[in-house]
RNA sequence: GCCGCUUUAGCUCAGUUGGUAGAGCACAUCAUUCGUAAUGAUGGGGUCACGUGUUCAAGUCACGUAAGCGGCACCA
């Protein structure tokens, strides 16, 4: 809304005094109407409601965009008054309550430059370039300070700026940042600022009635480095993020989530559960403990099972090639630089594959392939190395030695919409198996520094397109985001604190068969190159069992379980019995354990409860004497006695893959 | 890679103004055979991440290196 929020000056708040005086209709969320005049303000259309709901209001949501309470409302359309109990609130607290933090570190740290500080999902930050940086050390203080600003209570005012006077006031200022912004912005755009008391800021708004209207429900959170405009070529300025909301209650209940999801990193389980660890010797690559490898495992069965049934056959190529493959791949110029390389004794240079593809075509090559081969689905549960920039580590979700189950479909164009549509499908089922509902698709077009003719480019962007619009999904778009060698859909699963992920992928090439002479004899008994689908679906294997363990804090689903029972005695006369029981049900596939050790039975279940074993089985002196078990089940109080062929028809079933009839 | 922080026993963490390291859990041994989230006693265990300085003396101070943590940038 443009046009509302650029009055010509700040005394005269009506774009369009021609309009002044004429009747407009504001329709309110329930469907009433109202006539005003145009030109009257958001205040005072609140009041003419209710004398409540005019001391309440905070802003107003004319046609789906906010606007200050004091500008003029001239046009007819949807308005809601916002007040403190608005969803819409939480974005002008997180707003306001960015300004106020500027203002409190202006204040306590004069010479720290002010650049921006956007409102974000759960509350906000603000950059600041200043010569030493902040420590968290220096949060309490500038809470502290913030508290009393609020205090303060001083209105926002919103004032229209000449552009030249305004840049000129903040180079004064010694604002070099501030300066720059408003240099780069459109000329169409207005220059506005908002004060608050003595301090001011650029800004295009909106914002409520006062500092005051900010509250107490907020925290400084953590200090960390952010690029000058994400540019990591320009200055590193310090950025501090605070979390804010409308009520205290709302604050403890995020602060608290957050504690929980903590409990539930993946790290952490990790360690707890005796899945991995990592250690000096080898940044971000993972030692697989014998209980983590299983996970890893049945996640590959998992995986191939489906692949087989949607028709895919598999393969493995060598994890290390000569250079020569990657340069002519143009891996080797976009990405050499993050290529582990070895010479071994002879002069020839290899590098470790930081991805399968080149091997994957490699394989395609072989022989004279025929269109009657296509579409050619051809997996490789491939491990590639890439050496990634130190800071980008974290624990399994980035590291540089990891497991993709990969897959390159040949195909020709026409087949690129069905094949996209066939593994979206897939993927979207696959993770409906393990919980995630809520998954996140982006779709990313031309990057800048690209191989292929922008015709190709055209042609493979729509396939993708008209692919992900024909399974009625939605989705965002990252403009130039895409490979070097084509654009891709992301399928982006989120971890335990709401950090985002991308972990299955497709991706359509029509570059790589033509760099590395990849062709097949068509039905006019032509040589014709093949389009390339690249597509893995969990993505890498160590992420997704990072976000598995993350997603059900340690309590996987029984088929995944890495020890899926475990066998307690609660007195040494069971032990004969216990090995019994466990050996019926290693019989049948079961992953037992036994624990025969002189301890108590409730040390034993808590044991093996906080390593999330998820049935345990007791066995006493009238287990013995019956031929029964004692099941508890993770999670849960008391236990349910059955008879040992009823225990094990049970675990049987529990324990079946998604894939296995029930 | 960049900014900030961290690194002490297997794990979680104490450790005053520099004066030769502690706890709980875990582990081992012994006692206990105890019916569903921690039985008791005893004991072993640390070049204080690594390196170089300052100092009579460094876990403690300075500088460097590595790894990790939180972001940013990157992500084939």
């Amino acid at each position: 809304m443009a046009d509302i929020a650029n009055p010509a000056a700040p005394v005269d708040h009506n774009p369009n005094p021609s309009m002044a005086g004429a009747t407009i209709t504001l329709t309110l969320p329930d469907g009433a109407t109202r006539d005003i005049t145009a030109g009257t303000t958001g205040r005072d259309f609140a009041k003419s409601i209710a004398t409540s709901l005019g001391k309440a209001a905070l802003a107003v949501k004319l046609d789906g965009e906010i606007q200050d309470l004091d500008l003029p409302i001239t046009e007819s359309g949807k308005i809601e008054i916002i007040t403190r109990k608005s969803e819409d609130a939480l974005e002008l607290i997180r707003h306001d309550a960015a300004h106020v933090m500027a203002e409190a570190v202006q204040e306590l740290y004069p010479g720290t430059q002010v650049t921006i500080g956007p409102s974000i999902e759960n509350g906000f930050y603000y950059d600041f370039a200043r010569n030493e940086p902040f420590t968290t050390e220096d949060l309490p203080k500038i809470e502290a300070k913030m508290r009393e600003i609020i205090k303060r209570n001083a209105p926002f005012e919103r004032e229209v700026w000449d552009r030249d006077e305004a840049i000129k006031f903040f180079e004064d200022k010694g604002e070099v940042y501030k300066a720059e912004l408003i240099r780069d912005l459109p000329d169409a755009e207005t220059i506005t600022v908002y004060k608050q008391g003595d301090w001011l800021d650029l800004c295009r708004g909106p914002h409520m009635r006062s500092t005051g209207d900010v509250g107490d429900a907020f925290k400084l959170m953590k200090v960390a480095g952010a690029y000058w405009r994400g540019d990591s070529s320009r200055a590193m300025l310090t950025r501090i993020y605070g979390t804010a909301w409308r009520t205290k209650e709302e604050l403890n209940d995020h602060l608290t989530m957050l504690e929980e999801a903590a409990k539930r990193d993946h790290r952490k389980l990790g360690r707890e559960m005796d899945l991995f660890h990592f250690q000096e010797e080898a940044p971000g690559a993972v030692f697989w403990h014998p209980k983590g490898w299983t996970v890893f495992q049945e996640l590959i069965d998992y995986m191939r099972k489906r692949q087989t049934q949607a028709g895919y056959v598999e393969i493995n190529t060598p994890d290390i090639m000569d250079r020569t493959l990657w340069e002519r791949s143009g891996h080797w110029e976009k990405f050499g630089e993050n290529m582990f390389t070895t010479q071994a004794k002879e002069d020839r240079v290899f590098a470790l594959k930081p991805m399968n593809c080149p091997g994957g075509v490699e394989v395609f090559k072989q022989g004279l392939r025929s269109y009657r081969e296509l579409p050619a689905r051809i997996a490789e549960f491939g491990k590639v190395h890439r050496f990634e920039p130190s800071g980008a580590l974290h624990g399994l979700m980035r590291v540089r030695a990891f497991t993709q189950d990969d897959a390159h479909i040949f195909c020709t164009e026409e087949q690129i919409t069905e094949e996209c549509q066939i593994v979206c499908q897939l993927v979207l089922d696959i993770y409906k198996e393990f919980g995630f509902d809520d998954v996140r698709i982006k779709f990313s077009d031309r990057p800048e520094k690209r191989i292929g003719s922008d015709d190709i480019w055209d042609k493979s962007e729509a396939a993708l397109k008209t692919a992900v619009d024909a399974t009625g999904l939605s989705y965002t778009t990252n403009p130039g985001e895409g490979a070097f060698y084509g654009p891709k859909l992301e399928f982006v699963l989120r971890d335990a604190i709401g950090r985002d992920w991308q972990c299955g992928t497709i991706q359509v090439d029509l570059n790589l068969p033509e760099r590395l002479g990849a062709f097949y004899i068509g039905a006019d008994g032509e040589k014709h190159i093949p389009v390339m689908l690249h597509r893995a679906l969990f993505g890498s294997l160590e992420r997704f069992a990072g976000i598995l363990i993350e997603h059900y804090a340690g309590k996987l689903p029984l088929w995944l379980a890495p020890t899926q029972a475990l066998i307690a005695t609660i007195t040494s006369e069971g032990d004969e019995y216990a090995l019994e029981v466990a050996q019926a049900l290693r019989a049948k596939g079961m992953r037992v354990e036994t624990d025969l050790r002189n301890e108590k039975i409730g040390y034993k279940v808590r044991e093996h409860s906080v390593k999330k074993v998820p049935y345990i089985l007791a066995v006493g002196g009238r287990e013995v004497e019956d031929r029964t078990v004692a099941i508890r089940t993770l999670g849960q109080q008391g236990q349910q006695v059955l008879s040992l062929d009823d225990a094990i028809a049970q675990l049987m079933d529990a324990a079946k893959s998604p894939l296995e009839p029930r």
